[in-house]
DNA sequence: AATGAATGAGGGTTCATTCAT
DNA sequence: AATGAATGAACCCTCATTCAT
């Protein structure tokens, strides 16, 4: 019956259109993270980021109605994109400090390894609202273990965003020297209060285990 | 009559004049931390400033051709002026961890007291630069002293300003508990590597000084 | 099996297609007068037609090609339907006047059932010359039986016209009172001239016959 | 003294501002005219108006923020412009009808000499609110005189309104022949219920005064 | 030196139209 | 016949900059 021609064309037409969407979005929202990194936040245009993805204007509006929204989505994508990368190496078997030190240093790595991604670590001041949400659990973890020592959580936060920012900021201008993000962990343990023991110990199994090659 | 005043005194004019620029200039620049406090430093038009300070907008192009150049001259003079205010109050008498500590903790206070001026100090990019000019010799004769131990004299002076920045938002944002600031100058005392005893020395004496209390 | 189907009848699919053209162009008309009523006819996009009937963007085009020719149909569509309905209402039994008297009151009712409608008749600047097709005979022929006397058929004509647009706005905006459409009735035949005693046997036969409840 | 020079100079430099600012909104308003009635009020576009009046876009949007803005200025200004126009021929020495019947005439009269104006009144459908507050008081008087007999002001404001926009429609369409704006006066009283001797005896009136030829 | 009206390039947004499926 | 993603021209609006007074 020409009835059930009618219901399978529509679901067919369906599935290709949100490939389509998806795909689509996912384009403008890479081109995006390249822009926002070169740029800054304030000063692309939209022109910017419809060059650099290809789609035509109408298109962009289709997906985004603002750069703001586009920002947003951006540091979403970006951030649990590297996120879930990390936590893949983070297994539970490590205490918190070498948790800690762990992430920072691939983090940092990431950036050595992707310029565009330092860029826009250091110039985004937004994304310190959404890191917080990950580094909250960790530093509560560490205080209790007795490897964190800090009179505010607030203070041990904004030490640790603070200096991370300001790091990205210094890969995205040239390469610094050899031990760089060992050396940023070492200061950022040393800022939330760590033994020198601890730090030593936890430096020495960075080194044994290998783990920060990765990522 | 103004004809006479031509005639006779071409000095007076010309000194009339002079004032009338400097205090005309004064005037945007004050407007202007306000105006790049509350809306950062890319959204603000030219139509915020010269609604802010009261001038025309020829009157404006007569000072600054470009908010760039405006906010260069708002970053120097305040920066400049705080600088002086510190300055005063950190005689030669102390050692370097206390004098890094006075000093931080008087520039937050001054965030404290004024908010816009927390705003401004979160959301300058550039004022890292300009600050690094008087972190340098201060960690240098800090770590010469044997009261900052650290690899690398970059990431130290990222650490304290990436912190401090932060610190700066958190202000901005809302005041922050009790004994915030000196929680603060301890973080960054201990990423710098300062011995517990030094720390707990250095913020005993700030405690009978009261020299903190000011600015 | 849609094979089958193909083979065996395509007179049938033939039809069924036919059927569906009709259906769909009825709802998108359907659609319109509504728009066009709420939205006026130059402000509505092509959008408010496609989310008001349903339909998608590609198969509104399959019908019309432009918001231009979409309301050409929709007045023809509507006029015509409101004409077939009153003039089943208005055999040759009564007399011009009567007749005139009947029709207005008529349109104006059907307005005060369907605001849209009232909406759409007010707003419609094109109407006039759909409309003036049916007044023009009743004109003639009421000025030949002596119960229109006027100087100028056109003048009677934008009379009419005028006047009941201006009603419909007011019906659309909020119900007038009791007894408007029969006021209406009244006006416009002195403005074209019948004599008092004929307009008062004309209303008092509506009355006796209740003709113009109904529609 | 300087000083004095100071002051005076403002004063002259707003004076002529301001004298810029009025001819600069006129001639604005008075290219809009011409625009609405040539192209309806939707329709247009910001351009229409700015290559219509040659003032710059910045310029316009100094002066009116949306085109229904600069509508309502327009409507305003070409009103009372002509209200006033018509008032000063309307003294107090004649009845309602008559001054309703010149009134009309005079405005029609504007019409064939302007035929923008024509236009404009032929498409403005805001028009009406701004008309029926100089006629509302007119319609009163004539029915205390008993030279209005209508069962309701409402129907008889919708009467005059609409049969003079529909006959502006004709006059902007191409002049309509001998004696039209007569005759649209009296089929107007007519509407209004003024009785044949008294529209006999205005026309004859208007003839022996003459006063409607000019505007 | 100060004023503010005028300017127009640049950027934001909408929407009629096309076309592969 | 029906769908809806993609397109880009056209429109809207802002704002840095100029310039006559």
């Amino acid at each position: 019956m020409p009835e059930d021609a009618q219901q399978e064309k529509p679901d067919h037409r369906t599935l290709v259109g949100q490939k389509r969407r998806i795909a689509t979005e996912g384009r403008i929202v890479r081109a995006a993270m390249k822009v926002f990194a070169e740029r800054g936040i304030d000063v692309p245009v939209i022109d910017d980021f419809i060059r650099e993805s290809g789609v035509s204007r109408g298109t962009f509006y289709n997906y985004f109605r603002s750069t703001h929204e586009l920002l947003d989505a951006t540091i979403e994508l970006i951030l649990n994109e590297t996120n879930r990368q990390i936590e893949q190496l983070l297994d539970g078997a490590i205490g918190p400090a070498e948790r800690m030190a762990t992430a920072l240093i691939l983090y940092l790595r990431k950036g050595f390894r992707d310029r565009d991604f330092a860029q826009f670590m250091a110039g985004m001041p937004y994304i310190g609202d959404f890191a917080r949400r990950s580094l909250a659990s960790d530093l509560t973890r560490g205080q209790r273990a007795g490897e964190f020592v800090f009179a505010s959580r607030d203070i041990a936060e904004d030490m640790v965003l603070g200096t991370m920012q300001q790091c990205f900021r210094r890969i995205a201008e040239g390469a610094p020297g050899e031990g760089f993000e060992r050396d940023v962990a070492v200061t950022i343990l040393r800022g939330l209060g760590t033994s020198g023991e601890v730090i030593e110990s936890v430096m020495a199994n960075l080194r044994h285990r290998g783990r920060a090659d990765k990522v």
